[in-house]
DNA sequence: ATAGGTTCCGTACCGTAGTACGGAGTCAAG
DNA sequence: CTTGACTCCGTACTACGGTACGGAACCTAT
């Protein structure tokens, strides 16, 4: 049984941050037990859940819409949704490749020992 | 010698877009020439950087720095920007190449022939 | 039983990166 | 020489994901 400050630090975020993710309906508001709400383990894994979305570039939105998911029997839904993201991550992550492709470059080129031009604006032209 | 329109249209964004980076000091704001303002090719090749740049996870507040080091003279600053950048780079695609392999594993668990759970909320824990 | 730390809740504000609006000026074609 | 498209400019508004504020209620240790 855990408070909202102890739910936010085992999640690792603010406080304000839950009371935040309630009013987008990505956590549920527990019952008020003399004043004060209480969360538990199945809260924090909903928690650690929406945050590792959030990386995988999910909005708010349509974690919300997983969670939803995840209570229902839409399979196909989830299903969709999982596989937009996957071509999305894999554009994205080509995307990322190249830029990292060309700071390298950039930032050897750009060495102490090296000479010659420090071609910033040209780094991406490649 | 082209109009915000033209150049806008030269990198892809819209005319609005252009206002705002000048506003922000990524781009001139060249002299009228009888109430308009023109543009030239380096301009667009300063906007198509602005824009590479952005894809590579910089601010507009550190790509207006990295396009003031262009012009000056501080190797070492825009090596410490790029190098950062590039470590930066590195971590955020593993983190993607992770979430990609968790949602095909969510994508494929969850398709139309296999039966079992489909657990959406579960896909992140490996 | 009282002080200090939390919680509760509504409301307001923040940074980032734009996007829209509206009136006045300009320019090119018919 | 007017019409229609485009430009100029300031100001306001948007979406997203939080973050902060402030007063009242609550809980714990002394």
């Amino acid at each position: 049984m855990l408070t909202i400050g102890e739910f936010a630090a085992a999640g690792s975020v603010g406080v304000e941050t839950i009371r935040f993710y309630q009013r987008r309906g990505l956590l549920r508001t527990p019952a008020r037990e003399g004043g004060i709400r209480h969360y538990g383990q199945e809260d924090v894994r909903r928690l650690r859940f929406i945050r590792q979305a959030q990386a995988a570039g999910f909005t708010l939105e349509e974690i919300r819409e997983l969670l939803e998911l995840d209570a229902g029997e839409d399979r196909r839904r989830a299903r969709e949704l999982a596989t937009a993201r996957v071509a999305a991550l894999d554009a994205k992550i080509a995307e990322l490749q190249r830029a990292r492709d060309a700071l390298g470059r950039l930032a050897r080129e750009c060495g102490e020992g090296s000479t010659g031009p420090c071609p910033i604006l040209a780094s991406f032209d490649v």
